[in-house]
DNA sequence: CCAAGTTGTTGACGCCGCGCCAATAGCGTC
DNA sequence: GACGCTATTGGCGCGGCGTCAACAACTTGG
Protein backbone atom coordinates (compact mmCIF):
# COMPACT_ATOMS: atom_id res chain seq x y z
CA UNK A 1 0.00 0.00 0.00
CA UNK A 2 2.38 2.37 -1.45
CA UNK A 3 -0.31 5.56 -1.87
CA UNK A 4 0.57 6.13 -5.35
CA UNK A 5 3.97 7.48 -5.36
CA UNK A 6 4.22 10.99 -6.30
CA UNK A 7 6.83 13.17 -8.17
CA UNK A 8 8.08 16.15 -6.55
CA UNK A 9 10.56 18.89 -7.13
CA UNK A 10 13.53 18.55 -5.00
CA UNK A 11 13.27 21.21 -3.04
CA UNK A 12 9.45 20.19 -2.07
CA UNK A 13 10.91 17.18 -1.09
CA UNK A 14 13.53 18.14 0.90
CA UNK A 15 11.66 20.79 2.70
CA UNK A 16 8.68 18.48 3.36
CA UNK A 17 11.68 15.41 4.92
CA UNK A 18 13.05 18.56 6.83
CA UNK A 19 9.72 19.91 8.55
CA UNK A 20 8.89 16.19 9.82
CA UNK A 21 12.76 15.76 11.15
CA UNK A 22 12.58 19.17 12.91
CA UNK A 23 9.11 17.97 14.85
CA UNK A 24 10.67 14.88 15.81
CA UNK A 25 14.14 16.10 16.77
CA UNK A 26 12.68 18.38 18.65
CA UNK A 27 10.40 16.22 20.75
CA UNK A 28 13.16 13.40 21.68
CA UNK A 29 17.07 13.39 21.61
CA UNK A 30 18.80 12.36 18.51
CA UNK A 31 19.31 8.68 19.68
CA UNK A 32 15.90 7.98 20.09
CA UNK A 33 14.65 9.17 16.70
CA UNK A 34 15.18 6.54 13.61
CA UNK A 35 15.50 7.62 9.92
CA UNK A 36 13.03 5.10 9.15
CA UNK A 37 10.35 7.32 11.10
CA UNK A 38 11.43 10.36 9.84
CA UNK A 39 10.58 8.75 6.93
CA UNK A 40 7.62 7.25 7.33
CA UNK A 41 6.34 10.55 8.78
CA UNK A 42 7.22 12.08 5.62
CA UNK A 43 5.54 9.16 3.54
CA UNK A 44 8.12 8.74 1.82
CA UNK A 45 11.04 5.51 1.67
CA UNK A 46 14.04 5.60 4.04
CA UNK A 47 16.37 5.73 1.07
CA UNK A 48 14.87 8.93 0.28
CA UNK A 49 16.47 10.80 3.47
CA UNK A 50 19.64 9.37 2.26
CA UNK A 51 19.27 10.77 -1.18
CA UNK A 52 18.44 14.03 -0.05
CA UNK A 53 20.66 14.46 3.33
CA UNK A 54 23.29 12.07 3.11
CA UNK A 55 23.43 11.30 6.55
CA UNK A 56 20.79 10.82 9.41
CA UNK A 57 23.94 12.71 10.91
CA UNK A 58 23.95 15.20 8.44
CA UNK A 59 20.34 15.51 8.58
CA UNK A 60 20.62 16.61 12.15
CA UNK A 61 22.96 19.55 11.41
CA UNK A 62 20.45 20.43 8.71
CA UNK A 63 17.84 20.94 11.45
CA UNK A 64 19.88 22.53 14.02
CA UNK A 65 21.26 25.22 11.45
CA UNK A 66 17.29 25.61 10.12
CA UNK A 67 15.93 26.17 14.29
CA UNK A 68 19.22 28.95 14.82
CA UNK A 69 18.07 30.77 11.55
CA UNK A 70 16.26 34.03 13.43
CA UNK A 71 14.64 36.79 11.75
CA UNK A 72 18.08 38.52 13.10
CA UNK A 73 19.44 41.62 11.25
CA UNK A 74 16.00 43.88 10.09
CA UNK A 75 15.70 45.79 12.99
CA UNK A 76 19.38 46.07 13.45
CA UNK A 77 19.15 49.52 14.23
CA UNK A 78 20.81 50.82 17.05
CA UNK A 79 18.58 53.42 19.08
CA UNK A 80 20.09 56.31 20.26
CA UNK A 81 19.92 57.48 24.02
CA UNK A 82 21.61 56.72 27.54
CA UNK A 83 23.27 53.53 27.63
CA UNK A 84 20.05 51.80 29.95
CA UNK A 85 17.90 53.17 26.94
CA UNK A 86 19.66 51.56 24.11
CA UNK A 87 20.15 48.36 26.37
CA UNK A 88 16.53 48.47 27.21
CA UNK A 89 15.53 48.44 23.69
CA UNK A 90 18.03 45.87 22.27
CA UNK A 91 16.08 43.33 25.20
CA UNK A 92 12.83 44.42 23.97
CA UNK A 93 13.96 43.49 20.37
CA UNK A 94 15.28 40.34 22.09
CA UNK A 95 11.96 38.90 23.23
CA UNK A 96 9.99 40.15 20.95
CA UNK A 97 11.53 38.13 18.18
CA UNK A 98 11.86 35.12 20.79
CA UNK A 99 8.11 34.87 21.56
CA UNK A 100 6.58 33.71 17.78
CA UNK A 101 9.12 30.83 18.06
CA UNK A 102 8.98 30.10 21.66
CA UNK A 103 8.65 26.19 21.57
CA UNK A 104 10.93 25.96 18.25
CA UNK A 105 13.59 28.24 19.90
CA UNK A 106 13.87 26.67 23.43
CA UNK A 107 14.41 23.63 21.50
CA UNK A 108 17.09 24.49 20.19
CA UNK A 109 19.07 25.98 23.19
CA UNK A 110 18.24 22.93 25.54
CA UNK A 111 21.10 21.29 27.07
CA UNK A 112 22.17 18.01 26.44
CA UNK A 113 24.50 16.65 29.14
CA UNK A 114 28.08 14.65 28.39
CA UNK A 115 29.39 14.48 25.56
CA UNK A 116 28.95 17.49 23.07
CA UNK A 117 29.11 17.16 18.85
CA UNK A 118 31.85 19.56 17.43
CA UNK A 119 29.87 19.95 14.28
CA UNK A 120 26.62 21.34 16.36
CA UNK A 121 28.96 23.21 18.49
CA UNK A 122 30.07 25.13 15.66
CA UNK A 123 26.49 25.75 14.50
CA UNK A 124 25.53 27.30 18.25
CA UNK A 125 28.65 29.02 17.92
CA UNK A 126 28.35 31.03 14.94
CA UNK A 127 24.91 31.87 15.80
CA UNK A 128 26.06 33.16 18.81
CA UNK A 129 28.78 35.21 17.15
CA UNK A 130 26.15 37.08 15.64
CA UNK A 131 24.41 37.82 18.68
CA UNK A 132 27.25 39.23 20.37
CA UNK A 133 27.58 41.36 17.55
CA UNK A 134 24.40 42.87 17.89
CA UNK A 135 24.96 43.37 21.65
CA UNK A 136 28.32 44.69 21.03
CA UNK A 137 27.03 47.34 18.01
CA UNK A 138 23.38 48.19 20.30
CA UNK A 139 25.79 49.29 23.35
CA UNK A 140 28.31 50.96 20.93
CA UNK A 141 31.67 49.36 21.36
CA UNK A 142 31.62 47.90 18.47
CA UNK A 143 35.73 47.10 18.08
CA UNK A 144 37.38 49.54 19.99
CA UNK A 145 40.96 47.66 20.34
CA UNK A 146 41.80 46.95 24.09
CA UNK A 147 39.98 44.27 26.12
CA UNK A 148 38.38 43.14 22.69
CA UNK A 149 38.47 39.37 22.80
CA UNK A 150 37.41 39.57 26.63
CA UNK A 151 34.63 41.98 25.86
CA UNK A 152 33.07 39.53 23.02
CA UNK A 153 33.72 36.47 25.56
CA UNK A 154 31.91 38.58 28.78
CA UNK A 155 28.77 38.91 25.87
CA UNK A 156 28.81 35.76 25.19
CA UNK A 157 28.95 34.43 28.52
CA UNK A 158 26.05 37.11 29.30
CA UNK A 159 24.60 35.06 26.05
CA UNK A 160 24.33 32.31 28.07
CA UNK A 161 22.22 33.93 30.93
CA UNK A 162 19.67 35.37 28.27
CA UNK A 163 19.40 31.82 27.04
CA UNK A 164 18.60 30.23 30.90
CA UNK A 165 16.39 33.04 31.99
CA UNK A 166 14.15 33.21 28.61
CA UNK A 167 13.32 29.32 29.52
CA UNK A 168 12.92 30.00 33.01
CA UNK A 169 9.86 32.71 31.42
CA UNK A 170 8.75 30.20 28.51
CA UNK A 171 9.07 26.51 30.05
CA UNK A 172 9.08 27.27 34.02
CA UNK A 173 6.90 30.13 33.66
CA UNK A 174 8.85 31.33 37.07
CA UNK A 175 9.59 34.64 36.09
CA UNK A 176 7.23 37.42 34.14
CA UNK A 177 8.25 38.78 30.96
CA UNK A 178 9.11 42.21 32.65
CA UNK A 179 10.87 40.44 35.52
CA UNK A 180 13.02 39.15 32.33
CA UNK A 181 13.00 42.08 30.79
CA UNK A 182 14.71 43.96 34.31
CA UNK A 183 17.09 41.02 34.75
CA UNK A 184 18.56 41.02 31.06
CA UNK A 185 18.86 45.22 31.08
CA UNK A 186 20.02 45.43 34.50
CA UNK A 187 22.91 42.75 33.79
CA UNK A 188 23.96 44.21 30.87
CA UNK A 189 23.54 47.39 31.73
CA UNK A 190 25.93 46.55 34.79
CA UNK A 191 28.55 44.15 32.65
CA UNK A 192 29.05 47.31 30.11
CA UNK A 193 29.25 50.26 32.93
CA UNK A 194 30.99 48.32 35.82
CA UNK A 195 32.60 45.51 34.24
CA UNK A 196 34.04 46.86 30.71
CA UNK A 197 36.02 49.47 32.15
CA UNK A 198 37.96 47.24 34.72
CA UNK A 199 39.34 44.84 31.79
CA UNK A 200 39.76 47.91 28.91
CA UNK A 201 43.63 48.02 28.99
CA UNK A 202 44.82 49.86 31.83
CA UNK A 203 42.97 48.49 35.37
CA UNK A 204 40.88 51.41 36.69
CA UNK A 205 41.45 51.40 40.54
CA UNK A 206 37.48 50.97 41.36
CA UNK A 207 36.52 51.69 44.43
CA UNK A 208 36.42 48.69 47.22
CA UNK B 1 42.82 -14.28 23.39
CA UNK B 2 40.96 -13.39 25.76
CA UNK B 3 43.28 -12.64 28.43
CA UNK B 4 42.86 -15.21 31.36
CA UNK B 5 39.62 -13.95 32.60
CA UNK B 6 39.58 -12.16 35.99
CA UNK B 7 37.10 -12.49 38.25
CA UNK B 8 36.34 -9.13 40.25
CA UNK B 9 34.70 -7.34 42.81
CA UNK B 10 30.93 -6.32 41.80
CA UNK B 11 32.07 -3.26 42.68
CA UNK B 12 35.63 -2.56 41.10
CA UNK B 13 34.83 -3.86 37.69
CA UNK B 14 31.29 -1.50 37.68
CA UNK B 15 33.74 1.29 38.75
CA UNK B 16 36.26 0.12 35.99
CA UNK B 17 33.56 0.18 32.96
CA UNK B 18 32.07 3.42 34.45
CA UNK B 19 35.73 4.97 34.22
CA UNK B 20 35.98 4.20 30.39
CA UNK B 21 32.69 4.87 29.89
CA UNK B 22 33.52 8.41 31.32
CA UNK B 23 36.23 9.14 28.87
CA UNK B 24 34.52 8.12 26.16
CA UNK B 25 31.03 10.01 26.34
CA UNK B 26 33.17 12.76 27.34
CA UNK B 27 34.91 12.92 24.16
CA UNK B 28 31.91 12.04 21.84
CA UNK B 29 28.37 12.51 21.63
CA UNK B 30 26.23 9.50 22.62
CA UNK B 31 24.74 8.24 19.77
CA UNK B 32 29.05 7.99 18.74
CA UNK B 33 29.94 5.86 21.64
CA UNK B 34 29.02 2.12 21.09
CA UNK B 35 29.10 -0.57 24.07
CA UNK B 36 31.21 -2.62 22.19
CA UNK B 37 33.72 -0.05 22.51
CA UNK B 38 33.22 0.63 26.10
CA UNK B 39 33.50 -3.44 26.76
CA UNK B 40 36.63 -3.79 24.37
CA UNK B 41 38.18 -0.30 26.39
CA UNK B 42 37.39 -1.81 29.69
CA UNK B 43 38.24 -5.72 28.75
CA UNK B 44 35.38 -7.32 29.18
CA UNK B 45 32.51 -9.06 26.94
CA UNK B 46 29.91 -6.81 25.97
CA UNK B 47 27.16 -8.27 27.44
CA UNK B 48 28.32 -7.45 31.40
CA UNK B 49 27.97 -3.75 30.87
CA UNK B 50 24.13 -4.52 30.27
CA UNK B 51 24.54 -6.94 33.68
CA UNK B 52 25.52 -4.11 36.03
CA UNK B 53 23.96 -1.14 34.09
CA UNK B 54 20.95 -2.17 32.35
CA UNK B 55 20.76 -0.42 28.99
CA UNK B 56 23.14 1.96 27.07
CA UNK B 57 20.78 4.67 28.06
CA UNK B 58 21.03 4.13 31.70
CA UNK B 59 24.85 3.72 31.82
CA UNK B 60 24.96 7.03 30.20
CA UNK B 61 22.73 8.82 32.80
CA UNK B 62 24.82 6.72 35.48
CA UNK B 63 28.11 8.84 33.76
CA UNK B 64 26.51 12.06 33.68
CA UNK B 65 25.23 11.97 37.58
CA UNK B 66 28.84 10.91 38.25
CA UNK B 67 30.44 13.68 36.54
CA UNK B 68 27.95 16.71 38.27
CA UNK B 69 28.89 15.07 41.49
CA UNK B 70 31.22 18.19 42.35
CA UNK B 71 33.08 18.23 46.13
CA UNK B 72 30.11 20.13 46.69
CA UNK B 73 28.87 21.02 50.09
CA UNK B 74 32.58 20.85 52.44
CA UNK B 75 33.60 24.49 51.98
CA UNK B 76 29.68 25.15 53.36
CA UNK B 77 31.19 28.41 55.41
CA UNK B 78 29.29 31.12 54.98
CA UNK B 79 31.54 33.88 54.58
CA UNK B 80 30.91 37.12 56.98
CA UNK B 81 31.46 40.80 56.07
CA UNK B 82 29.96 43.02 52.54
CA UNK B 83 27.87 41.70 50.33
CA UNK B 84 30.92 42.23 48.00
CA UNK B 85 33.34 39.95 50.15
CA UNK B 86 30.75 37.20 50.42
CA UNK B 87 30.33 37.10 47.08
CA UNK B 88 33.85 37.74 45.96
CA UNK B 89 34.74 34.46 48.55
CA UNK B 90 32.10 31.88 46.84
CA UNK B 91 33.13 32.96 43.27
CA UNK B 92 37.01 32.18 44.41
CA UNK B 93 35.59 28.60 46.10
CA UNK B 94 33.61 28.05 42.85
CA UNK B 95 36.83 28.49 41.06
CA UNK B 96 38.96 26.91 43.43
CA UNK B 97 36.77 23.77 43.17
CA UNK B 98 36.29 23.63 39.36
CA UNK B 99 40.09 23.97 38.50
CA UNK B 100 41.17 20.43 39.44
CA UNK B 101 38.45 18.73 37.39
CA UNK B 102 38.44 20.86 34.39
CA UNK B 103 38.06 19.00 31.62
CA UNK B 104 36.06 17.03 32.94
CA UNK B 105 33.22 19.42 34.26
CA UNK B 106 33.55 21.07 31.09
CA UNK B 107 32.57 18.09 29.45
CA UNK B 108 29.20 17.70 31.36
CA UNK B 109 28.17 21.16 30.52
CA UNK B 110 28.64 20.69 27.48
CA UNK B 111 25.82 21.71 25.13
CA UNK B 112 24.34 19.52 22.23
CA UNK B 113 21.95 21.07 20.10
CA UNK B 114 18.42 19.85 19.60
CA UNK B 115 16.28 17.63 21.21
CA UNK B 116 16.77 17.55 24.90
CA UNK B 117 16.11 14.52 26.68
CA UNK B 118 14.25 14.79 29.80
CA UNK B 119 16.16 12.43 32.44
CA UNK B 120 19.46 14.33 31.41
CA UNK B 121 17.94 17.28 32.34
CA UNK B 122 16.19 16.12 35.64
CA UNK B 123 19.84 15.08 36.46
CA UNK B 124 21.20 18.68 35.60
CA UNK B 125 18.29 20.05 37.10
CA UNK B 126 18.96 18.84 40.45
CA UNK B 127 22.49 20.00 40.61
CA UNK B 128 21.52 23.36 39.49
CA UNK B 129 18.97 23.49 42.26
CA UNK B 130 22.17 22.90 44.89
CA UNK B 131 24.30 25.39 43.57
CA UNK B 132 20.73 27.83 43.56
CA UNK B 133 20.69 27.11 47.26
CA UNK B 134 24.43 27.49 47.93
CA UNK B 135 24.47 31.10 46.52
CA UNK B 136 21.43 32.35 47.73
CA UNK B 137 23.16 30.71 51.16
CA UNK B 138 26.19 32.81 50.33
CA UNK B 139 24.46 36.31 49.73
CA UNK B 140 22.40 35.57 53.02
CA UNK B 141 18.45 35.36 51.07
CA UNK B 142 17.95 31.79 52.26
CA UNK B 143 14.44 31.70 52.15
CA UNK B 144 12.25 34.89 53.03
CA UNK B 145 9.05 34.40 51.05
CA UNK B 146 8.33 37.39 48.85
CA UNK B 147 9.69 36.64 45.74
CA UNK B 148 10.75 33.78 46.22
CA UNK B 149 10.41 31.85 43.46
CA UNK B 150 11.74 34.50 41.16
CA UNK B 151 15.12 34.94 42.96
CA UNK B 152 15.87 31.31 42.63
CA UNK B 153 14.76 31.27 38.42
CA UNK B 154 17.47 34.47 38.49
CA UNK B 155 19.96 32.87 40.22
CA UNK B 156 19.52 29.52 37.76
CA UNK B 157 20.11 31.88 35.20
CA UNK B 158 23.00 33.60 36.49
CA UNK B 159 24.50 30.04 36.99
CA UNK B 160 23.82 29.28 32.92
CA UNK B 161 26.14 32.43 32.49
CA UNK B 162 28.69 31.79 35.56
CA UNK B 163 29.09 27.99 33.31
CA UNK B 164 29.77 29.70 29.87
CA UNK B 165 31.83 32.21 31.23
CA UNK B 166 34.11 29.41 32.96
CA UNK B 167 34.08 27.92 29.97
CA UNK B 168 35.49 30.74 28.15
CA UNK B 169 38.32 30.40 30.41
CA UNK B 170 38.90 26.61 30.34
CA UNK B 171 38.55 26.00 27.10
CA UNK B 172 38.55 29.22 24.71
CA UNK B 173 41.33 30.97 26.99
CA UNK B 174 39.61 34.16 26.19
CA UNK B 175 39.16 35.13 30.02
CA UNK B 176 41.78 35.31 32.37
CA UNK B 177 41.23 33.90 35.69
CA UNK B 178 40.94 37.19 37.20
CA UNK B 179 38.94 38.56 34.62
CA UNK B 180 36.40 35.51 35.24
CA UNK B 181 36.35 36.25 38.63
CA UNK B 182 35.62 39.79 38.21
CA UNK B 183 32.48 39.35 35.95
CA UNK B 184 31.09 36.69 38.05
CA UNK B 185 31.58 38.68 41.14
CA UNK B 186 30.14 41.70 39.62
CA UNK B 187 27.33 40.37 38.41
CA UNK B 188 25.99 38.25 40.83
CA UNK B 189 26.54 41.60 43.24
CA UNK B 190 24.83 43.93 40.55
CA UNK B 191 22.07 40.95 40.85
CA UNK B 192 21.86 41.14 44.41
CA UNK B 193 21.86 44.76 45.05
CA UNK B 194 20.46 46.07 42.15
CA UNK B 195 17.87 43.64 40.40
CA UNK B 196 16.70 41.48 43.34
CA UNK B 197 15.15 44.78 45.05
CA UNK B 198 12.66 45.58 42.16
CA UNK B 199 11.61 42.33 42.21
CA UNK B 200 10.57 41.14 45.98
CA UNK B 201 6.52 42.07 46.60
CA UNK B 202 5.86 45.75 45.97
CA UNK B 203 7.81 47.11 42.67
CA UNK B 204 10.13 49.55 44.10
CA UNK B 205 9.22 52.83 41.61
CA UNK B 206 12.20 53.02 39.66
CA UNK B 207 13.36 56.14 38.12
CA UNK B 208 12.34 55.66 34.63
C1' DC C 1 -0.02 10.42 -29.29
C1' DC C 2 3.72 7.46 -28.45
C1' DA C 3 8.73 6.49 -27.63
C1' DA C 4 12.86 7.69 -25.41
C1' DG C 5 15.27 10.13 -21.93
C1' DT C 6 15.61 12.20 -17.42
C1' DT C 7 15.50 11.83 -12.68
C1' DG C 8 12.76 11.48 -8.38
C1' DT C 9 11.78 7.35 -5.74
C1' DT C 10 11.71 2.80 -4.16
C1' DG C 11 12.95 -1.69 -1.88
C1' DA C 12 16.24 -4.90 -0.50
C1' DC C 13 20.90 -6.23 0.87
C1' DG C 14 24.82 -6.13 4.16
C1' DC C 15 26.67 -4.44 8.20
C1' DC C 16 26.70 -3.17 12.86
C1' DG C 17 24.95 -1.89 17.50
C1' DC C 18 22.00 -3.25 21.25
C1' DG C 19 19.39 -6.23 24.80
C1' DC C 20 18.86 -10.92 26.27
C1' DC C 21 19.99 -15.36 28.05
C1' DA C 22 21.92 -19.83 28.53
C1' DA C 23 26.41 -21.69 29.11
C1' DT C 24 31.03 -21.15 31.19
C1' DA C 25 34.58 -20.69 34.47
C1' DG C 26 36.83 -18.02 38.43
C1' DC C 27 37.12 -18.20 43.37
C1' DG C 28 35.79 -19.26 48.10
C1' DT C 29 34.21 -23.15 51.13
C1' DC C 30 33.69 -27.63 53.26
C1' DG D 1 40.08 -31.86 45.82
C1' DA D 2 35.02 -31.60 44.90
C1' DC D 3 31.18 -28.41 45.26
C1' DG D 4 28.52 -24.26 44.71
C1' DC D 5 27.95 -19.48 44.04
C1' DT D 6 28.08 -15.93 40.81
C1' DA D 7 30.94 -13.02 37.90
C1' DT D 8 31.64 -13.32 33.11
C1' DT D 9 31.26 -14.77 28.53
C1' DG D 10 29.57 -15.51 23.68
C1' DG D 11 26.10 -15.90 20.49
C1' DC D 12 21.20 -15.13 18.98
C1' DG D 13 17.57 -12.05 17.26
C1' DC D 14 15.99 -7.63 16.28
C1' DG D 15 16.22 -3.28 14.41
C1' DG D 16 18.58 0.94 12.56
C1' DC D 17 21.65 2.84 9.01
C1' DG D 18 24.06 3.52 4.33
C1' DT D 19 24.31 1.82 -0.39
C1' DC D 20 22.81 0.68 -4.86
C1' DA D 21 20.52 -1.08 -8.76
C1' DA D 22 15.96 -1.21 -10.49
C1' DC D 23 11.59 1.26 -11.14
C1' DA D 24 8.29 4.66 -12.50
C1' DA D 25 6.57 9.58 -12.86
C1' DC D 26 7.01 13.26 -15.69
C1' DT D 27 9.13 15.69 -19.82
C1' DT D 28 10.54 16.24 -24.35
C1' DG D 29 11.13 15.25 -29.46
C1' DG D 30 9.12 13.15 -33.34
Amino acid sequence: MTAARRRLEPDQRREQILRCAIRLFGERPYAAVSTTEIAAEAGVARGLINHYFGTKRELYLVVVRRMLRVPSSAGATVPSGSLRRRVQASVDWFLDSVSPHARTWVAVIGTEGVGSDPDVEAILAEADEIAVDQVLAAVGLDDCAPGHDQRRAMVRAYGAMVKAATREWLVRETLSRDELRLLLTQSLVSLVRDTFPEISGQTKPGSA
